[in-house]
DNA sequence: AATTTAATATACCGAACGGTATATAATACT
DNA sequence: AGTATTATATACCGTTCGGTATATTAAATT
């Protein structure tokens, strides 16, 4: 692994562990068995680190997401893969997932506030967008795209908490229940 | 108002703009109007006013809270009347429960954790009561006590985010909404 | 009125913060 | 082989951190 893999390796689990604001730059370049301006020659500074990462980790999420967010006319099957991307993603990086979710809701301020919101924002709109084009065809449904788009990022993350918790699985299975669960009351 | 609760008030609002990690206590006694001394008087240290900032804003919702969330073999109806009294707070502390959402998945060391996850497993505790209790009465709840805990205090806590977002007005009739939709996919 | 107690301010502590100037070792290019 | 570039370390910068020793003012008690 090179140096710079190990800094952000460390810095993961440091910024998980005790926060963003909490960990100094010293402690993570010491983890990795480097000296500080290392760090600040990779990075540029802590909140290069930050945006490093971000960036590394979720570049194949979006790739998945993005493909499996279109809307082919089958509203459940839309959110099912959608759902199926995010468990995937969280069981193959649940140091990095369970992080990412601690900053979603984070600060009005700050580096985090300013690195993570742009990128939970894209889901949302995303998602938004997915509802929207069912509620055409979907009467029921119409003016609350937004709200289910909410609505379902709530109780997909609130499914990975309960991986995380070893309550379920989080398998193609859960992904369906959850989505059928979700969906038989918006169409009833 | 007093010193005490000046110093309580503007703490709120720096842990929430900037976090309670990168908000020195310098700030609060300064934005209070008072010595950093007055501070330490009151609190005795940056904890204490942590601790202090929670106790006194949850006291009312605990109460409401266990009073709504008993069985009495309706299982819809009990989990409307918790909705509802989450509904009231937010609405009436939209500051504090915003912050008091950012911190409840929080890095695993350090202050916030410390006193935060009590109040998280308290609530998820008291929840997955309910729900054992009333797949007495319901079968096919059957061994899911803990996960029904879960995702429903994540759409309740996804809805007060759309509301926070002014997407919805949080309601009763929101409350009987996502209820009905949640329960009804389970009974199905 | 005298005295104790609570509330506040000034000034300071050592430690850690994010960040950098400078020097050196290792690698890549010409 | 010589030169440029990349990667790393030592040592330091000014600032801010949480917290406190001391002194003073205001309020309550006797």
């Amino acid at each position: 692994m090179t140096t710079k893999e190990v800094l952000l390796q460390q810095a993961l689990i440091l910024f998980r562990k005790e926060g963003y604001d909490a960990t100094g730059v010293q402690k993570i370049a010491d983890a990795a068995g480097v000296g500080k301006p290392t760090l600040y020659h990779y990075f540029g500074n802590k909140r290069g680190l930050l945006n490093a990462l971000l960036s590394t980790h979720l570049e194949i999420f979006w790739k998945d997401f993005e493909t499996a967010v279109v809307y082919q006319h089958d509203i459940v099957r839309s959110l099912e893969s959608v759902a199926r991307v995010y468990f995937e993603f969280a069981k193959n990086n649940p140091e990095f997932y369970a992080w990412f979710l601690c900053m979603s809701n984070t600060p009005t301020e700050g580096d985090i506030h300013d690195e993570v919101l742009p990128l939970c924002e894209k889901q949302w709109t995303a998602l938004s967008e997915l509802f929207l084009a069912a509620s055409k065809d979907h009467g029921n449904m119409k003016g609350r795209h937004q709200r289910y788009a909410y609505t379902f990022l709530g109780i997909i993350n609130a499914s990975i908490q309960a991986y995380f918790n070893k309550m379920i699985k989080l398998n193609d299975r859960d992904a369906f229940e959850i989505c059928h669960q979700f969906m038989h009351g918006i169409f009833s």
